[in-house]
DNA sequence: AAGCCAAACTAAATCGTTTACGGAAGAACA
DNA sequence: TGTTCTTCCGTAAACGATTTAGTTTGGCTT
């Protein structure tokens, strides 16, 4: 059932009967009535393909995902970020297009979807120090928006970020102020944006009051792990002036410490302070009852949420100007 | 730059360049390559909204998340299936729409994406028993794939899946041959068809040799979350006769058993023993160089890119007979 | 009654491809 | 020399919506 046969059984042209369906003024309200109902009996649902071609765009978004190194340490934040950008695009009538391509392709799969016209925007996932895509969607004029911030970008972009650096200053400060003086970084990969925000946060709260970032404390990883943070943990606890505190970048890191920790016969709270920054995730809630860790928390699915229609306001209104927006982490005492 | 344009500066008709550039036999080679030049030169890309309006294909394949309590059990084991079928759908030119919904609207949003076009065939995720998306499928007509299967479905239907029962079976045994009597199964939710399938090889295995199953030592969980590991874990030690093995559903779950374990000052593998399955998820891995738990393990991203070859061709050829996947998990010994 | 205007509708072009059908030119065959 | 194939290319009609540019109708004004 397509638009002329449902205009035909109304003796009606298609003009009115596509009008009549997308609410336009310069109906009458009593065709337009009849008209609907027709088109709830017939169960008539308009063609997305012939809809995209007639008005030129695509009524969808992208989400491009590099398979990489990098993109391991995305994946479990990655299915909450979808969650929550699908309601946004659901809500909309947007599809969501996710495109798997290998790291070195990305540049040609942002120009390709562009160019070919399936999506009108998209997100850029997982942004790394003065990110090169940030540069090369610009130059397409393909709308986008950064889950994440680029330090070193001179651009001016849309994004949706936590506050990653006040999160990790104040968890520090926390710290500090239970006396900790020996506090290791469980970090991740300090190419990553987020990461280098979050050392930034940490050193910024130790050297506040006067103390110096020891080296031998900072455990960036590749992979943000559960195995690493066990084996940050150990080499944390192994120093000659151990580690009294971790500050672990994700709940998985935070786990593995907690394994050190037990194992050596100790307990985390009362022994060594472990503050762990939680994404939200649903398939990792931290204590959905009682809090386990002490942390930052941010919902990675809102986040989704908010750049999901950051981006299709942005779409809708091609000249606005960058839009920005600060998420702030809670400190949940565990 | 689009084919009208494209065929004018060539000085040709836009058939000729349609047929030049698709691989049609009807056009002299030298042409063929002066077109193919001139298409690279001008970097013409075709419009993929006017293509499919044209051959009536979407070039899309949908999955559709539920959006509900099992998503969340979905959903760690969920970006790793996806990243492997992207790779299938991006080597064949087909786009991937993924549909979060609210669980209650899912039979709608596969009609929506039926009859608007917007798919040619959909992957269904994590199917219960007896589940009722594969008789509304079926009805729609619309090609799928489910990625496990349903018990108690009476239909035939095409399917990738991993041999739960077979895995859990050996498993069982295996901890039998150590001479384990008391064995927990810490399970996922048990209307998902994975769990039912896995504790019916945990059975087979018991009463193969005599033993009956104690439901004492059974935990099925909502989540598969590390807590509820450890809830399992610490419920299992606690009782008259305490478990000494425990089989864990996921990772996970393993991770929070070996935390009762070694909060109760015990050594996992020495005096209590833990097998898990483990999906090889990338962020997830079981000790990338030392295996921690002993496991079955079984790719869930090979899994998606066998599940997206199989809808492909089931796209392609509509007659064929119901297609199978049955893989084997591997016994890990850690 | 002529002129004007708003309301409600229609005809036809458009989006950018694919594809059914047709046709010219030359080769092959009788 | 026709006739019949091939080979190669073009014309024009889809695909199913939106949208531009009218057209009709009736009411109101003068």
């Amino acid at each position: 059932m397509n638009l002329k046969e449902l205009a035909a059984k109304l003796g009606l042209s298609p003009t009115t009967v596509s009008r009549a369906l997308n609410g336009y003024p310069e109906v009458n309200e009593a065709t337009r009535e009849r008209v609907i109902a027709a088109a709830r009996r017939h169960n008539y649902r308009p063609n997305a393909r012939a809809i995209r071609l007639a008005t030129g765009r695509a009524l969808a978004v992208g989400h491009v995902i590099p398979l990489n190194v990098q993109t391991e340490m995305m994946n479990p934040i990655f299915s909450d970020f979808i969650t929550g950008s699908g309601e946004t695009y659901m809500r909309n009538g947007y599809d969501m297009i996710l495109s798997v391509v290998p790291d070195e392709a990305e540049e040609a799969a942002y120009r390709d979807l562009m160019s070919r016209g399936t999506v009108d925007g998209v997100i850029v996932h997982a942004p790394i120090f003065n990110d090169p895509r940030i540069k090369v969607l610009k130059d397409l004029g393909l709308p986008f928006v950064v889950h994440g911030r680029s330090s070193g970008a001179d651009l001016d972009y849309n994004w949706v970020d936590v506050n990653n650096r006040r999160a990790f200053l104040r968890a520090t400060e926390f710290l500090l102020d239970l006396g900790h003086r020996r506090i290791a970084l469980v970090n991740g990969n300090e190419t990553m944006d987020f990461a280098i925000r979050r050392r930034a946060g940490y050193s910024e709260a130790l050297t506040a009051r006067g103390l110096t970032v020891d080296s031998e404390l900072l455990f960036p990883a590749q992979a943000m792990s559960e195995a690493n943070g066990w084996l940050a943990a150990e080499a944390g606890l192994d120093l000659a002036q151990p580690a009294t505190a971790f500050l672990c970048a994700s709940m998985l890191q935070g786990m593995g410490v907690r394994r050190a920790i037990e194992g050596r016969g100790l307990k985390m709270g009362r022994d060594v302070s472990v503050i762990v920054f939680d994404d939200d995730l649903s398939y990792l809630r931290n204590g959905d009852d009682v809090p386990i860790f002490t942390a930052t928390r941010s919902s990675v699915r809102e986040a989704g949420r908010l750049a999901a229609e950051m981006l299709l306001n942005v779409i809708h209104q091609p000249g606005l100007p960058a839009q920005h927006k600060l998420l702030e982490a809670e400190l949940i005492l565990g």
